[in-house]
DNA sequence: ACAATCGGGACTGCCCGTTAGT
DNA sequence: ACTAACGGGCAGTCCCGATTGT
């Protein structure tokens, strides 16, 4: 089975940026861990910046299948935010890392190719804004929370100590607190 | 005059990791944008971490001081926000690749100093909330304000398109209603 | 019709030899050139040397054929003098990389492979040499004018200028005299 | 001392253009040859280009000093075609290596640097042949002598059987005899 | 007859830091 | 306080050819 190979060598990346940052990321680490060969490994992506432009997309995907999944459960604004505040450590250090290969020039061999990765991350938080952007009717509020959801997650990247949860609770709460209404509604129908 | 060479290098190491990303800094690349040779370099920091290090702490320092600017500027409050959002481009490539190199583990040769440089850049986040946080009376609405203040920071360092002037005027507004009475009262006395 | 994807496999080669240097011949490029697929490629010949022995062989023919040429145009002696000084720019570059191929060991794998391509190599050259040395009766000039004919193929070879052409004029006519006669008696019977 | 090292690389990367051919060369052969580590190597000459650039300037000094001393020896024409003849078959596989390495762009990485090699090769030539041209007056008969020379070497570089000795004489003789007055009455002014 | 996939190996060049010298 | 020279290591990627499928 072809196609096997690929997903493979995406998975071995997005484990070692997780586990080691961008520095573990060596062609050498990602065909050891995907079970590949080099040769191999290059035949799928001819180099190391191709790699990073397929994990882009297929992580774009999944953020937008993951949004979706918030949306559902509960609601569009307050699944964006929930959806802010990262969960699991290790999706935590996987994008950081992600962002910092691709900010810092690693994921990209020309200048095009850069431009290309970093609108790819651009429209990977597009896909996680759009449900609550057109979900919270009152502009100003919804940029309100757009940031505060943005806010939660730079807090993750830099390392920053985590707002505790009661109080997090409570933020949530009051920027919600003149949009549920109207976004209730907006379920009901 | 020894201090001058030491600056002359972190301004070095400053310019490339604005211009080319943290893959720009190698020893070489320093040391001749600073017109020093390498082992020049080396005398003043014995290794790459530890020329992080003293960047991580002038920009900690640098920062104090210009979040007291902003302070006496706009008051506590609206200071923190005004200097949340990024003016020159070059600071944000700049802080970019710093937030990159201090997460992906290449401004550290050892555990230790990893954490000492996450440790430099959390107290550099704090520095700048610090003010603001003594500033806003209510927890909730200070954390709020603390986390739109973040999110426009990372729109700036994903590379996000920013917030449109007078949408961002009515955000900073809205914001602050609640707070400046008290603000404007402590300014006054 | 199998012959056809050969002669393209060999056409290719012939290319980049011309265009790019001996570097520039690889298994890929060849296939990409001749449009066919790496497979293809070793099903007709399985190796590198084995391209270089096909195209030795038909280099060695279309020699023998244009010599046959240049001869039936200005008799043996005058016909290969001309056709030693290189006429295209293209060929020029071809031949002197095949022989940089076949000098340096890229076109044999094995020792026996590369004893058989310096020898094709020679080969060639004789078939180039033998109609001039069957009409000239004089040992000695006809010695010299093989030597003439292969400096004028040295120049061109290593990248010289070239003899202007009324100075060349002069030579051949030089060289010729104490031939033509016999040449044009031989010619007119 | 640290020229010193320098004169090995130059030394070791002919030692082994001359036995092993182009694909002899590569730097860790190199410096292995040299005694020197790779890094030590690399700090002499950045770049393989850089290497062969410095290898082509120090053939044209030698081959300006050896011209002279045929020169001295036996007079500026017969002493070209002397040295024409080439004597060690080390020094022949040597120059059919360089003329391989440099006409095949082995030597070069950049189109300028592709150029400058040529170009030295070119001068190498013109160092070799100047003295016999400006000692032959008939331009003519210098430009036969020229190319004999040439053709010589061509020879050699292509793997031709060589001329038997005795011919080679009578050719040279030939070729000399009516330049030999007027050089003789010039060696003696 | 030809295409897709993969393995193993080699080569270039970069990069960090050390040492001898001044 | 600073420089030139050097050592050792390693990352990226290219390349040949074998294998497996049609």
């Amino acid at each position: 089975v072809p196609k096997d190979t690929r997903d493979r060598i995406l998975r071995a990346l997005r484990r070692l940026l997780a586990t080691g940052g961008t520095d573990a990321v060596t062609l050498d680490a990602v065909a050891a861990t995907a079970g590949v060969s080099k040769g191999g490994l290059l035949y799928h992506f001819p180099s190391k910046a191709a790699m990073y432009e397929g994990l882009l997309a297929a992580v774009r995907d999944s953020v937008e299948q993951e949004t979706a999944d918030a949306t559902a459960r509960s609601g569009p604004a307050r699944g964006f935010l929930e959806y802010s505040e990262p969960t699991e450590d290790d999706e935590v250090a996987f994008m950081t890392s992600l962002v910092a290969a691709v900010r810092s020039g690693q994921s990209a061999d020309t200048p095009e190719a850069r431009e290309r990765a970093t609108a790819a991350l651009v429209d990977t938080f597009r896909v996680w804004e759009e449900p609550m952007l057109g979900a919270v009717a009152d502009p100003v509020q919804a940029e309100i929370i757009r940031l505060v959801g943005h806010g939660l997650y730079l807090g993750a990247l830099v390392g920053l100590p985590r707002t505790p949860k009661p109080l997090l609770g409570e933020v949530f709460d009051r920027l919600l607190a003149p949009v549920d209404t109207a976004a209730d509604s907006a379920n009901r129908s």
